[in-house]
DNA sequence: GACGATGATTTGAA
DNA sequence: TTCAAATCATCGTC
């Protein structure tokens, strides 16, 4: 009968669907339908039982509920149904008197008990036994402003068609938003069910739209963010935001847009390809502009089409585009596309593969990444936090932070190809450690690191480099060591990291040149007179290294010493195996091949200089020094013992961090993965147990159950078997009495399992609350 | 993955 | 209530 009924189609949370306000149109024939006949089951009391419960309705409700949750509260059901029967067969058998009596009185369920039931009930679509359990329930006050009774309540009334009870308890309420998107659902569908009657026909889409103003959705359940478009206000601007950057987001930033957003892929690939579309078009941009009802932003995305598309630099007619830029007090939009030729005149950073003048003003790079003052960073479009500072003047910091518009969860959890595209490259300054991560298309130098007088970015092709990688040379004698660290001698321990492989000092460096290209970065080292050498000249310079790129996860090193190849290091790099070799200075003369790898860097004993930088490998595996800026262990510390990376020693080594986000995100996956350890088996585990058929199960709990469930599972039914012995004389019942036996107390002894299901069950929900709590945080300042 | 065309839905105004 | 514009999604093509 309830899968007939109107909410036979919302009432299963696992049916729950985003609120994107659009419903096909037959949905409200479809209901209409269904509330008629739901409102048939009329609103006869239900069964006078005190506790009207059925066993055989939990049991049923326990089989049909899905999901984690819903399978911890359908085996409290069952249990609590199960009590309910054993009690009665109990009482019947050995105390008839009793029984009667005790079918007079209400059982001493708590709110929670009676929580988990109707959860289980309502993800079991048995509203009809929902109701008539609700209805037996007494008018305690410990159950009033229960959220799961009230929701449980809500359901009942928009099953049976009373709608102005419906409203009451949803406006009555302010209920978590976690149920927000099913007690919506039963709002409009209430009123669309309204509706139709009154008309006698189904509604269309427009008269959907026109009951949804007219009966906007109350705050308490209903966040107050406004939906244009089945798109959150929020999320729209954030879309907009990174539009007026840059047009063509790559995956990744498509990805990490998707995740502050709530939308998925494909509805930002989307929402960019219409936006295109229609900027594309003189006369729907113009028509856009007046229809939006946001003339700010509209304007800004038609006036700022020419003005944020591709900076139209001079090109050459080699196809390289020139472009040279001095210090800019104004906000700078840039955004690379083929070989670009940037020059600057004083210190500036390459960013994502865009030049930024070493100024205050905000900077947006590649149209994407955005740097804003000395303590806000906005990189490939991932904020990096107030704490989490990169400064672009100061050689000396003590930590900073950088990170790519790719999260390091997107790393971590990446697919090989997600890895490939993803590279590092680190830099620090002098004293402490500065770790940056970048992607490919992202490469990066600090002029604060790099005291550049100029900055020369080229599309450097050379012999060995097969990928269009840059070259990278400098004048100081280098050593290469076991962790692909180049380092410069003088730098002493102050070994600098660079794409996680090689490293010099920047104190120790002469002003170089930077040459950068997708992937890969060229450092010249310029003379001590402040000329620069390029690229192609650095092969015939003394002392420098040139590391090109054979391939995306290759680089071969050189180093020439007055015009003769001193030493070169071939470094190749195998997608997600790289592996680093042991220490293996460059002599002159010497010709070391070095294997990077940055999935085993953690395995292969990386222990970071003593002012050491942490190679944040893009590949599955990592490494982190504690951070200081955020420890995990302290946001959650049960996720520290399950984090899937390990902490090299590195006694002074500083903050190797991505960004607060990822710490998050980090925790999130953990804590599900913690859940699905917890909660999956337990949850399996219970079910399996409380309805056991034969002792030997009951003693023999699944090995993956959590511990304390499993010690405390044992007690209840040890506790069980010794009550069957003074209370069963009847062996044949002990398929029954093994789990439906009363304690010496007169409790049921599953109380004790249904309030263990469900404190976990809280447990599990006050954990997601409080992860939900500190992504929301985390994506508010990613925004 | 981008693009153009097109359908379905949403939204606002007449 | 109707209509048109705006928006989002889908499909086929390149």
């Amino acid at each position: 009968m309830s899968s007939s009924s109107p909410t036979g189609q919302i009432a299963s949370a696992a049916d729950i669907k985003q609120e994107n306000g659009m419903e096909s149109a037959s949905e409200g024939q479809e209901a209409h339908q269904e509330v008629a006949g739901g409102a048939a089951v009329g609103l006869s009391p239900p069964a006078p039982a005190p506790f009207s419960l059925e066993p055989g309705d939990a049991a049923a409700a326990a089989a049909t509920v899905s999901g984690e949750e819903g399978a911890v509260a359908a085996a409290a059901a069952g249990a609590a149904a199960d009590q309910v029967q054993l009690h009665s067969e109990l009482l019947g058998r050995h105390h008839h008197a009793a029984a009667a009596a005790a079918a007079q009185t209400p059982l001493a369920f708590s709110p929670d008990h009676v929580a988990c039931v109707c959860e289980a009930l309502q993800q079991g679509g048995n509203l009809d036994r929902l109701a008539r359990f609700l209805w037996s329930l007494p008018q305690s006050d410990l159950l009033r402003g229960n959220e799961s009774l009230l929701k449980a309540r809500a359901l009942v009334a928009f099953h049976q068609g009373i709608y102005p009870e419906l409203y009451s308890i949803l406006e009555s309420h302010s209920f978590e938003s976690a149920n927000h998107p099913l007690l919506q659902q039963l709002w409009y569908k209430a009123r669309y069910t309204e509706a139709e009657r009154a008309r006698g026909r189904p509604l269309g889409a427009v008269d959907k739209y026109r009951l949804r103003r007219k009966f906007p959705l109350p705050r308490t359940i209903w966040d107050g963010e406004e939906t244009v478009y089945c798109f959150k206000e929020k999320s729209r601007n954030a879309l907009k935001e990174l539009y007026k950057q840059n047009r063509y987001p790559s995956p990744a930033e498509k990805r990490h847009l998707a995740k502050i957003t709530g939308l998925s892929l494909t509805q930002v690939s989307n929402w960019f390809k219409n936006r295109r579309q229609r900027d594309r078009n003189p006369s729907e941009t113009q028509s856009k502009s007046e229809s939006d009802g946001n003339p700010s932003t509209e304007d800004e995305s038609s006036k700022g089409h020419e003005d944020l598309s591709p900076h139209p630099l001079s090109s050459s007619s080699d196809g390289v585009t020139n472009l040279s830029l001095s210090s800019h007090m104004e906000p700078v939009y840039m955004q690379q596309i083929g070989n670009a030729k940037i020059s600057l005149s004083s210190s500036g950073v390459l960013l994502n593969g865009s030049l930024v003048p070493a100024s205050t003003s905000p900077v947006f790079l590649n149209g994407n990444s955005f740097i804003q003052g000395p303590s806000g960073v906005i990189l490939n479009g991932l904020n990096v936090g107030n704490t989490q500072t990169v400064s672009l003047n100061p050689p000396k910091m003590s930590s900073n932070i950088v990170s790519n518009g790719i999260s390091m969860t997107d790393i971590l959890g990446s697919t090989s190809q997600d890895v490939k595209e993803f590279k590092v490259l680190q830099s620090s300054a002098a004293n402490s450690a500065a770790t940056t991560s970048y992607s490919p298309s992202a490469p990066v130098s600090f002029p604060g690191l790099i005291p550049s007088t100029e900055v020369k970015r080229e599309g450097i092709q050379t012999a060995a480099s097969q990928d269009g990688g840059s070259v990278v040379t400098f004048t100081t004698p280098v050593q290469i060591n076991q962790y692909g660290i180049v380092q410069i001698p003088s730098s002493g321990a102050n070994g600098q990291f660079l794409n996680g492989s090689i490293g010099f000092s920047p104190l120790q460096l002469p002003p170089v040149s930077v040459a950068a290209s997708q992937g890969n970065i060229s450092v010249n080292s310029s003379t001590s007179d402040g000329s620069t050498f390029t690229s192609e000249s650095a092969t015939v310079q003394q002392g420098k290294v040139f590391l090109s790129s054979l391939a995306p996860s290759a680089v071969v090193y050189t180093v020439p010493n007055s015009g003769q190849t001193i030493g070169s290091v071939k470094q190749e790099g195998l997608e997600r195996s790289l592996v680093f070799s042991q220490l293996m200075p460059v002599n002159q003369n010497a010709q070391v091949n070095a294997n990077l790898s940055s999935e085993n860097i953690s395995g292969s004993g990386l222990h970071p200089l003593a002012s050491s930088l942490v190679n944040v490998s893009p590949t599955h595996n990592f490494s982190l020094t504690p951070p200081t800026l955020l420890n995990p262990t302290e946001l959650n510390p049960d996720i520290a013992d399950s984090q899937p990376m390990s902490v090299p020693v590195a006694s002074k080594s500083t903050v190797t961090s991505v960004s607060n986000t990822n710490y998050a995100t980090l925790q999130n996956c953990s804590l599900i993965t913690g859940q699905d350890l917890l909660s999956v088996p337990l949850t399996q585990a219970a079910l399996g147990e409380i309805v056991p058929t034969t002792e030997d199960q009951v003693g023999h709990p699944s090995p993956s159950v959590h511990q304390d469930f499993v010690r405390e599972h044992r007690l209840v039914l040890q506790s069980v078997a010794n009550i069957k012995e003074n209370f069963l004389p009847n062996p044949e019942s002990k398929a029954t009495s093994s789990l439906m036996m009363l304690d010496s107390k007169s409790k049921y002894v599953l109380d004790g399992m249904v309030e263990t299901v469900c404190e976990d069950l809280e447990t599990d929900k006050k954990e997601l609350a409080k992860l939900q709590t500190v992504q929301l945080d985390e994506d508010m300042q990613d925004l």
